[in-house]
RNA sequence: GUGGCUGUAGUUCAAUGGUAGAGCCCUGGAUUGUGGAUCCAGUCGUUGCGGGUUCGAGCCCCGUCAGCCACCCCA
């Protein structure tokens, strides 16, 4: 039998009805809050990433599926979508002369990941970013927007993470304090942890080892490294979550693992994801659109996992909607007439349905069932002989005749209620 | 990339090393023009794949593939 790749996943019907909950209130909210949907490629030159990302990060170094095209130039499906956009962004000049500019994004992404619970290969996300302001208001409308878009899903019991990394002017410092505090405890950390101080000292804070949590403690603290200006906005940011009644945690442990963020960085969590705690994440980016060759432009966006929000959903009803009508005949000149009323009903806006198939009335009536109809209108020679159908109400029951001229009043006012 | 657990019908799961079964689903009937509930009947298998041990393997051993979970990392 031939088979999917690992890690990657057929999402049948069943499970849409959930998963339209997140994606028209993300839809619905970005429209609230003007952001304007860009399509973004689903393959780049390995170099945006490496570019975007940092050359060190896991995703760039080991995770991304990468390939050459027939002039052997390196490609990678996107493991993220912050790079293609900013790319996007600083190669269609146009847009690099607007003030700000609010777009937001839909679709897959792929890391070659080892798959378990809430990882995939090919996961979907949406995202948003916004261009041309360092204003803090644009990180308190990111997690103001995400904020919504979960409740708006129906998702509770979540919390918002916030931190600064400060910029890269006050995190030199920090950085400096931290190797400096764990390079003294040395023969305490766990061997990645080792490594860590070497490579990227900032996820030390975010070991989950048990025994490096007691060093976390007393380690220095980047809030209280961070410059005049830094420490302005994020204050500034504290201040519009709070007026805007955003409840939020402020987390000094919280680094994120790119490369790209600058002061903001916030994470949305819930205790229910197994390792996967996060289900969105982002902060700010001030640099990133200057190192793509654009001019220098502070932006500030996140992305949503939305299979990990489904997750999180998975105890409510996936919804199928159904159909309006199931239409049941006996075959011979009833199916013709099955299928132009058919015909006549889906020209009128009613979504409708039959089996060609002639198999007697309960086959039918049990589809009809099965499909979610909400009635079922039968042909039968009766019905031919008078210029009738009969209309069934599937959830009282009731059924009449229904003369044959006035089929779409009767059904589209019988759908109404 | 590392580790653990699990692979049996469409699905969820049974089956001391000795004839592969049940619930659900599906199809049909009870009800010859009417769904859901109930009852009855029926279809459904290279036990993931390849080797080995054994008189005999779904069961034990080795390999392999897949899934799940965890680490790592991340949405």
């Amino acid at each position: 039998m031939l088979t999917k790749p690992p890690g990657i996943e057929d999402i049948f019907p069943d499970r849409i009805g959930r998963r339209d909950l997140i994606v028209d209130a993300a839809r619905e909210m970005f429209r609230l809050y003007n952001f304007r949907e860009i399509v973004i490629p689903v393959m780049e030159f390995t170099e945006v990433f490496v570019r975007g990302l940092g050359d060190e990060t896991d995703i760039v170094s080991k995770e991304m599926f990468t390939f050459e095209d027939r002039g052997g130039r390196s490609l990678a499906l996107r493991p993220e979508g912050t790079a293609s956009v900013v790319r996007a962004y600083v190669e269609n000049g146009e847009y690099n002369r607007l003030a700000t500019c609010k777009f937001f994004y839909i679709g897959p992404m792929f890391r070659a990941e080892r798959p378990q619970k809430g990882r995939l290969r090919q996961f979907n996300q949406f995202g948003a970013e916004v261009f041309g302001s360092g204003d803090p208001y644009h990180d308190y409308e990111a997690m103001a927007l995400m904020d919504e878009i979960a409740k708006k899903s129906g998702m509770e019991d979540y919390r918002l993470l916030l931190n600064s990394i400060g910029c890269p002017a006050c995190r030199v410092n920090f950085v400096k304090e931290l190797t400096r505090y764990y390079a003294g405890r040395k023969d305490l950390l766990c061997r990645d942890c080792a490594t860590r101080l070497e490579r990227n000292p900032l996820r030390l804070l975010d070991c989950k080892q048990d025994s490096c949590q007691p060093l976390k403690k007393d380690a220095p603290r980047i809030t209280s490294f961070l410059c005049a200006a830094c420490a302005a906005h994020h204050a500034a940011v504290k201040g519009y979550l709070a007026d805007g009644g955003i409840a939020f945690t402020e987390d000094h442990l919280l680094v994120r693992g790119l490369d790209y963020y600058t002061r903001t960085t916030f994470e949305f969590v819930t205790a229910r994801l197994g390792g996967q705690n996060a289900f969105a994440a982002g902060g700010r980016y001030d640099n990133l659109v200057e190192q793509f060759g654009g001019r220098p432009t502070p932006a500030v966006g996140f992305a949503a996992g939305i299979e990990r929000m489904e997750l999180l959903l998975e105890e409510k009803p996936s919804l199928s909607p159904g159909i309006d009508l199931f239409i049941a005949h006996t075959g011979g000149d009833t199916l013709a007439r099955a299928v132009a009323v058919c015909g006549l009903l889906r020209g009128n806006g009613l979504s409708a349905d039959l089996d060609p198939a002639s198999k007697g009335f309960k086959a039918q009536f049990k589809k009809a069932d099965r499909e979610g109809a909400s009635l079922v209108l039968v042909v039968g020679e009766n019905e031919l002989a008078a210029g009738t159908y009969t209309v069934k109400d599937l959830k009282s029951g009731e059924q009449e005749a229904v003369p044959a001229g006035s089929i779409i009043e009767y059904c589209t006012s019988k759908l109404k209620r």
